[in-house]
DNA sequence: GTCTATACGCGGATAGAC
DNA sequence: GTCTATCCGCGTATAGAC
């Protein structure tokens, strides 16, 4: 365990990278273990399964993003009593590029792996999102709510599903998004670009005025 | 082929439905035959691949549905000069409710399989749409562009983009939605329900005001 | 033309030796 | 912890029966 770094760190370096280029279904285990150098079976048993490393991956970087973002939240809510809706969506912004440092290109491996990840695993990730983030959410969606308390409980449940379908999918698409705007509108953008964009329609989605049918 | 209906029917019959219930994926092409009572090889036979199959599972509701919207949109347009943003989307609801009398549960049958197949296969069935009922979608998006002129071409490319993830994921898990909002909400809805609650949201996220960054 | 039996290669997973 | 050998289910291809 010294000359070169440990078995499980070598194959979570070398599945994040595959996933984020290639998606989770057409990355198989054996081409991670060879990319990786280590043995097929050595996944199973640092990881139990392929599921379970797709979690993995995703966890080195909701543990740090995770709290970054509730911290900035609450200082955000200490300088002033209401905040505007698109202010609290604009409050990810900052700890979604603090992932650079984490890896290079952080950010935009997080955002594709979130985003395929919860598209492509029908539910056992949302699973394990929510029970092991819950708390990080819960803050989040109330400072959601707070900013438009006069939307009901039940039309934000709606709403913030809506919201993030949008963000889930923009972020999986967002390589050939990025490609089709330079090729057709001559337009330049990186992922942080993108995500001031959708921030906007997501605020007014979310405000949009209620149905009297 | 007399007494039970011709096998590429019961095919796409046993299929649509496992599809819609267990995700693509998650339904092995043994499984479909089985059910139908047909085998194996006949699925190779008269589609050529699992990924045609899935195509030909769609198209079966594209080529009643797109026709429907067109000319639902060509009526509107002939009845008055300008039409609201939010008015433009609703014109798909009727087209939609058809689909149940194509089969039952068909609206429902349909928004699953579309939202699901949009998200898990990667490119093979958004070619697949565009290239088939490409006129549909651009006198669509024409007419969302109309009633919104004030927006930029690049910036409606973006935020048609966001549409489109927002209602294919809610589509995708319109039913753990549902039973959700039941469960939390008490509230009963049905995927007409859904949809016209999603409706306001897009038109909000399409129309939302620009950014002066 | 239509259908069937069968086989190939690849996927994730696992038992057991070291 | 690591490695080999192996298992079973998957999509796919094809030879040949009717």
């Amino acid at each position: 365990m010294a000359s070169r770094s440990d078995t499980k760190t070598r194959i979570l370096d070398a599945a994040e990278k595959l996933f984020a280029e290639r998606g989770f279904s057409e990355t198989s285990l054996r081409l991670i273990t060879s990319k990786a150098e280590v043995n097929l079976a050595s996944v199973n048993y640092h990881f139990g399964s392929k599921k379970e490393l797709i979690r993995a991956v995703l966890a080195r970087y909701l543990d740090v993003f995770m709290p970054l973002a509730t911290d900035e939240l609450k200082q955000l809510k200490a300088e002033k009593q209401h905040i505007p809706l698109e202010q609290v969506f604009s409050v990810l912004v900052n700890p979604l590029l603090e992932l650079n440092k984490l890896r290079p290109d952080g950010t935009t491996l997080f955002l594709q792996l979130l985003g395929r990840g919860y598209i492509e695993s029908q539910g056992h990730l949302r699973w394990f999102i929510t029970t092991h983030y819950g708390e990080h959410l819960s803050f989040f969606v109330d400072a959601v709510s707070e900013s438009v308390p006069e939307i009901p409980k039940a039309d934000m449940f709606w709403r913030l599903h809506f919201t993030l379908g949008t963000i889930v999918f923009t972020m999986a698409s967002a390589d050939a998004l990025m490609e089709i705007a330079a090729a057709d509108f001559n337009e330049q953008n990186d992922i942080e670009a993108v995500i001031r964009k959708v921030i906007p329609y997501m605020a007014a989605g979310v405000n949009a005025p209620q149905l009297t049918a």
